[in-house]
DNA sequence: GACGCGTGGAT
DNA sequence: TATCCAAGCGT
């Protein structure tokens, strides 16, 4: 439900500012162009989902100059796509990214849905990637609700409910202020709005286009918009990785589909339990690594204790798994902790020959 | 609604 | 150093 007057104002004040300031980025058409591709707009809103602009940037080149459409994409081995991904994060993204371009070219002739509700009804496509497709490459009026517009709203009605109860008000107030025409623009102005003056910590508003439509301003503390509820202690938690070697090889295995890191390929490793002295998977005469390999999780902390040996040519441990050689790891697609545990390896390796 | 799910940069 | 934070989604 639209209201007249000051929503009107924002929107107009915002576009005003948007034509103007608008961020160049690769995944942007040129300004005054329509020429906004679905899969590149949908490409780029899944890999931005809780990772910054910087993270995306050669990600989103890579990707695009490997798999020009979604019919590329869709073609792609599994294994292929989820190594291209590696390093991003929050790894169902690319399993859901390979399934939602299958979909895509199976079940609607390659042609993206141009409704909310049909791209809703695709694999990793939630309500707000729906309605930022929806609004920035199919033109349509959509309220799209991210972080950073959670942020201005909260700010701009001076909601004092904490987060996720406001999550109602917020929405609704974001449909009010949302225009007919160029809602697109709008969501993209909100959006570069929040990352780039009204931030979470320290916003510019002194600089800011909506300074004179927003009621947190004239608060003693704007940037206490949102309200959050506290958040949890982080635990921490030990696990232990193994680095099996044969002949210039080492055995990679490939995790569970479901779960952390969840369909990558990774060194084996133990549960990240208690375990104080778990079982290897393979008898050897192991040396453990001095440093554990620290990792930070979204929900918890992670010290990695690495354990390295060789194993004969006739040896290989049990269950699947695939030799891969040392010289091109970088090739695996391992995600940042195996990554690192495997720099770790190669550092000690490299000290011990200088011995 | 709560929880699980990565990573790296900023403060 | 520790904490916060980033264009969320699926269960």
């Amino acid at each position: 439900m639209r209201v007249e007057g000051r929503a009107t104002k924002i929107a107009s004040d915002l576009l005003a500012h948007y034509d103007v300031h608008a961020r160049r980025l690769p995944w942007r058409a040129p300004p005054g162009s329509n020429a906004a591709d679905p899969y590149r707009v949908w490409l780029s809103e899944v890999m931005l989902q809780q990772t910054t602009v910087a993270a995306v940037g050669p990600y989103y080149a890579k990707f695009l100059a490997r798999w020009p459409t979604v019919q590329d994409l869709a073609a792609s081995e599994d294994a292929d796509l989820m190594a291209a991904w590696a390093g991003l994060g929050y790894y169902a993204r690319a399993r859901n990214l390979l399934a939602c371009a299958r979909a895509v070219a199976r079940d609607h002739g390659g042609v993206f849905p141009d409704t909310e509700d049909g791209l809703r009804s695709l694999p990793g496509v939630g309500a707000y990637t729906a309605a930022a497709v929806a609004a920035i490459a199919f033109g349509q009026r959509a309220v799209v609700v991210d972080a950073n517009v959670e942020r201005v709203v909260a700010r701009l009605f001076a909601i004092a409910t904490p987060l996720p109860a406001a999550r109602p008000a917020i929405r609704a107030a974001a449909d009010s202020i949302t225009p007919d025409a160029r809602a697109g623009d709008f969501a993209q102005a909100m959006m570069d709005l929040g990352a780039t003056i009204c931030t979470a910590r320290n916003p510019a508003c002194g600089i800011c286009p909506l300074r004179e439509d927003c009621a947190a301003v004239l608060t003693a503390d704007p940037a206490a918009y949102p309200v959050k509820a506290a958040k949890k202690v982080r635990p921490h938690r030990t696990g232990h990785g193994w680095w099996i070697e044969r002949d210039g090889h080492v055995w990679l295995v490939r995790r569970p589909d479901k779960g952390l890191l969840g369909g990558m390929r990774a060194l084996p490793s133990s549960d990240w339990g208690d375990a104080p002295d778990p079982t290897p998977p393979i008898a050897a005469r192991w040396t453990t690594i001095e440093t554990d390999v620290a990792h930070v999780f979204t929900h918890f902390s992670l010290a990695l204790r690495v354990h390295h040996a060789h194993v004969e040519a006739n040896e290989t441990p049990e269950g699947a798994g695939e030799w891969w050689p040392i010289d091109r790891i970088g090739e695996a697609g391992l995600p940042t902790l195996f990554a690192r545990a495997a720099d770790a390896v190669r550092k000690e390796r490299q000290a011990d020959a200088r011995n």
